[in-house]
DNA sequence: AAGATTACCTGAAGGC
DNA sequence: TGCCTTCAGGTAATCT
């Protein structure tokens, strides 16, 4: 499940392998992955070169110039199992839905459930379509964090995984994130002081440069741009691990559904609002 | 109007 | 070599 660590490690691959390269041809299996239709995705990228790539939270934006006029965007979100990789020798199966021809060089998007999504911008300005996106989260800094946090009275764990609070966390970092910190999942900011919403945003970040720094995490099937899995996985402290003890006080970690998501905690490390 | 719930998809795993 | 149910979780749409 792709979040902010693993897109980072796909999108750090791509500007690596492709900076610099041209576009030249663009297979569509499966439209419904693109928000435009595959003719006008065509006309809008093919013949334009990859200049450069951003990332905010967990979207990845690719930028395409053509050397003079508006520069194009693809926005691109792997949702749950997007993939995006370069492989010698792959010959694409059902779930390959769209393939970039770099010159010779074959991208595949992959993308077994579908909801992953290739938004085309051609207006030049990228950014105004991720304005329900809030900042990044290794952006944020704590007079932010408390301004836009500090007021809720959603449960935590609802907050982290609101895109629109601060981007990037999902299911597996949020767990590890609260866990680093020592608050409940279920407890809300409106009732916790500053020195706990510090504490999350601290150790949110922490864990997340952390997965980059060891490739993201692969659980169901992820896999960075060369098709290998990341090596966060047994790092994890909490996540998958419910019915197992506390690697720090051995206590039965304990399971419970937040927000609509399974969720792992230690009922001493994170005592109950 | 923020917070909670459901829909979107497919495959893996478990029960019988 | 089956059938059915449950689970996985990011986000948008829909509810309360």
């Amino acid at each position: 499940m792709p979040e902010l660590p693993e897109v980072e490690s796909v999108g750090r691959a791509l500007l690596t392998n492709l900076r610099g390269r041209r576009l030249t041809g663009l297979q569509v299996a499966f439209p419904g992955v693109l928000t435009q239709t595959p003719h006008r995705t065509r006309r809008a990228l093919v013949g334009r070169t990859l200049t450069g790539l951003h990332r905010r939270g967990k979207y990845l934006i690719l930028h395409f110039a053509d050397g003079g006029g508006v520069p194009a965007y693809l926005m691109i979100h792997l949702r749950m199992t997007g993939q995006i990789f370069v492989l010698d020798g792959y010959l694409p199966d059902k779930h390959v839905h769209v393939t970039f021809d770099f010159d010779g060089l074959p991208v595949h998007y992959r993308d077994i459930r579908k909801f992953g999504r290739l938004t085309l911008v051609e207006d030049g300005v990228a950014p105004r379509a991720l304005d329900h996106v809030g900042p990044d989260m290794l952006e944020v800094r704590w007079p932010e964090w408390r301004e836009r946090i500090a007021a809720r009275s959603a449960s935590v764990k609802a907050c982290l995984l609101d895109q629109g609070i601060a981007s990037g966390l999902g299911n597996i970092y949020v767990d590890e994130c609260l866990f680093l910190a020592g608050v409940h999942p279920l407890a809300r900011p409106c009732d916790l002081d500053e020195a706990d919403l510090r504490e999350v945003l601290r150790r949110a970040k922490q864990v997340l440069r952390l997965a980059i720094r060891h490739g993201g995490t692969t659980f169901l099937n992820f896999t960075n741009f060369v098709g290998k899995p990341g090596n966060f996985r047994r790092k994890l402290r909490i996540y998958g691990r419910a019915g197992q003890p506390c690697r720090d006080c051995d206590a039965t970690l304990q399971k419970l559904t937040v927000a609509g998501r399974t969720t792992v905690f230690c009922p001493r490390c994170q005592p109950a609002p």
